[in-house]
DNA sequence: GAATAGCATATTGGATACAATCTACAATAT
DNA sequence: ATATTGTAGATTGTATCCAATATGCTATTC
């Protein structure tokens, strides 16, 4: 007979370099890390108490995604988006997450329901500013879960890595808190009408809205 | 006075790393190295002539773009995709490239459209089955060049790297080929046309029905 | 004093060496 | 014979070391 343990796979356990990928990328989308901070592979490599052949191979990793720029011979620098670039990628997301709140919605649980109705309440209870960007995306992938579709849900997060310190300060900088307060009720009331169409055109505005608040908000921020 | 030169960024030049990762993806991409082929990082520095170090950033690389999977102390392989997999991928494109070819078309060169046509009639002619599917990513990807969205079109182009050498198959084992040839006419057509909407509509119409035909040919293919 | 060349230092890219782990097969026990 | 254990070889993960390149300072020339 089998033996009846909890087990863990170790063999998929975290090498240092995955480690080290993961905190990298948390700091840059957290914002922790800035634009342009120059990334020194000694430097992580003390932090973490390893050698630089784990931390090249995370910083190859990170770079792949885009999160930095590697110049050979000169080092890592953290990527900054030209407001085009982020104009598009808040494009690019409109486009994919109205499209999968359509599907979803139309299969959605109640327990998902449930689920996204608490985060939506956390978000707009919630005062420390620096929780807001994560409780704003559970809210929102909470919605997106039922959509069965882990390859669209894989690129809009990988997406969301590369704008996530700009769609912090969007929050933040620009009293953007209040319209996301407004705009998650309608799209959750959506969703509990299960009204796929109603919720795609709402995600959409909402997510082209905070691309015009943070723009505008960049463009004089910049000019500086 | 600057001196004037041709001059290549030699600080931009490719490391052993990006040499590897790049022949390895295009591999992976044309089918050379099929779904489940474990990858040697001994072999491949020895195909290479250098250390496994730069191998291993390929491969750390190359699994972030997941058209690899590592195993901690066992290896990386090729990834293998399931059916449902597969056809999300289609379904993912076709919203994508429906989309960027809408906007495209609205702002096409009449160089765009002359280029385009050149690739269509080379495939059409193209009897070395090998050339069909750079011919076909060619085609469409000239169609979508004048929409100026370079992050939507790098996730398109990741997107295809993943399921290539399934659409090859598709090319060259379902007679593909007739069909493909036929529904470029139309969408080259649409575009001349500077029709938007219909370039769109027979965008998505062109890689749903390739993916149905692929995932027939699959169902029967893998049961055995 | 400004521009250039030369050198010292810092940093990255890659090779070599060693430790951790897996795999396959032989040895042993039941 | 089957199942289990032990061991050798293969393979991956990481540390250490060296080479290639960049950067910044000093000296020198005009």
């Amino acid at each position: 007979m089998a033996l009846k343990l909890k087990t863990v796979d170790l063999g998929a356990a975290s090498s240092s370099s995955d480690v080290i990928f993961e905190a990298l990328r948390e700091a840059i989308v957290e914002g922790v890390l800035k634009d342009g901070d120059l990334l020194r592979q000694d430097q992580i490599a003390a932090m973490f108490n390893v050698s630089r052949i784990p931390v090249r191979e995370a910083l190859a990793r990170l770079e792949e995604q885009g999160l930095i720029t590697n110049q050979r011979y000169k080092g890592a620098v953290v990527s900054s988006l030209s407001l085009d670039e982020i104009s598009e990628m808040f494009e690019f997301r409109a486009l994919l997450e109205s499209d999968i709140i359509r599907r979803s919605v139309d299969r959605i649980s109640d327990e998902t329901l449930s689920e996204a109705r608490l985060y939506a309440e956390q978000f707009a209870r919630e005062t420390d500013s620096n929780k807001w960007g994560r409780l704003n995306q559970q809210f929102h992938y909470t919605l997106y879960k039922d959509s069965h579709r882990p390859y669209h849900l894989q690129v809009i997060s990988k997406s969301l890595d590369n704008i996530g310190r700009y769609l912090r300060a969007q929050l933040v900088l620009t009293s953007g808190i209040e319209t996301a307060r407004r705009e998650h009720a309608g799209i959750l009331k959506a969703a509990i009408n299960r009204d796929g169409e109603t919720a795609a055109a709402l995600t959409r505005d909402h997510i082209l809205g905070a691309s015009r608040s943070l723009i505008e908000f960049l463009e004089v921020e910049r000019k500086k």
